[in-house]
DNA sequence: AAAACATTGTTAATTTATTAACAAACAATA
DNA sequence: TATTGTTTGTTAATAAATTAACAATGTTTT
């Protein structure tokens, strides 16, 4: 299958969610304009959506809720889940690990990592945190592919040129920091300063219309 | 000036904060493909960003720095500041708290809101905590109008119609539950599982070329 | 069983965002 | 002072994402 739109699979991972809460509440089937109500966007979308993933719906009746979590699964997850590790265990890298537990993913966060020794052999959340000189052997017993980086501004170029040069295939970067990797590592970076100017920017334009 | 793209903004935001540690180096000019650097964007996608805002460079050897921070900050800034609070101290909340301490935004953090009694009234990188019933009498004394949610799931839905009932004007929401406000309000969503599935999607994808 | 309705899958149209192309405005150099 | 080189601002082209339109398929109602 052509690789999807990025938008497409950040939808596909909400669906998946989605139809997990509708199975429980013991539900079988849902049309697309149910689906879209959950996630409060439109029918067409979420039907384009399947489309490109090839799904069709068996009868005219709405969706088979399990055969389409399984088919999402089959997309986007990798065969034989996916090792994640969280780099920067202060809050932020807390939160995360925090929010992986209990949740049905394909991903398996097996690993934390920090400098603090205070931090260093603490367990949160059911994920050790160890010291960051062990990556490279962490690395690889433990097959990380993904970090989510969580670590202060000041040390994230470093700490990213770290797992690049360890063999990590992708960055989730929550730093503030722009960071630049190899094309052949997929970095997805997300600011929330940035994100929370921009609600402030469009509630000023919304309190002064047409200003 | 009519309502810039969202990405547009996102980027104004980053440019300010990439201009300021270039003032910090002592660097009183910069070039569009500079500033393009230090976001690893293209050169055009920052002069078409800052044509949108009429931004007129004085001479042909540059932007003027400081004069380039002051213009972006008169375009996405609200003109007497913007006072924000953060919706939950759990680790996320306390996290993003953190974050604004020492950047030099112009919003204020003016609050922080929980149900725990044990992190009531206590200070967090110089924001106190209220008890979330206090909601409605603080949201107008401090004038309170965006607010961050960073609450369990499963509050998630009520917490945010308090706040829309209270008078917040713009929400950013990081629960990983959609949600579903009126019209007037602004809504931005981030969802950290589904942001980290997609860097997982991109890394198999990558791994398996053609697959 | 015919008519009316609901839902899907897909193509086409539209909108939004990014990238390319290039004339104009200097500055530096010969 | 002519020439070469840089950088900008903007228009045009391309690409990506969303929305609209609608035929096809089946279900329900009369």
């Amino acid at each position: 299958m052509k690789t999807l739109p990025g938008k497409t699979v950040e939808r596909l991972s909400q669906y998946r969610r989605a139809l997990a809460s509708t199975l429980a509440a013991n539900r079988n089937y849902v049309f697309s304009h149910e689906l879209a109500a959950m996630l409060h966007i439109t029918a067409v979308q979420v039907r384009r959506d399947l489309m490109l993933i090839g799904y069709g719906s068996v009868m005219r009746k709405g969706y088979d809720v399990r055969e389409l979590i399984s088919t999402i699964g089959s997309i986007i997850d990798a065969p034989s889940g996916l090792n994640v590790a969280i780099i920067g265990m202060g809050n932020l890298g807390r939160a995360i690990t925090g929010y992986f537990r209990g949740k049905r993913t394909n991903m398996n966060v097996v690993a934390a990592f920090d400098v603090d020794p205070q931090k260093v052999d603490k367990v949160v959340a059911g994920v050790r945190c160890y010291n960051i000189s062990q990556m490279r052997k962490l690395r690889e017993e433990l097959d990380i592919m993904v970090a989510v980086l969580a670590v202060p501004a000041d040390q994230a170029i470093s700490t990213a040129s770290l797992l690049v040069s360890n063999g990590i295939k992708g960055i989730m970067n929550f730093t503030t920091v722009p960071l630049n990797v190899p094309d052949a590592i997929y970095l997805e970076e997300f600011d929330m300063i940035t994100s929370i100017e921009k609600v402030a920017y469009f509630v000023k334009e919304n309190q002064q219309p047409e200003g």
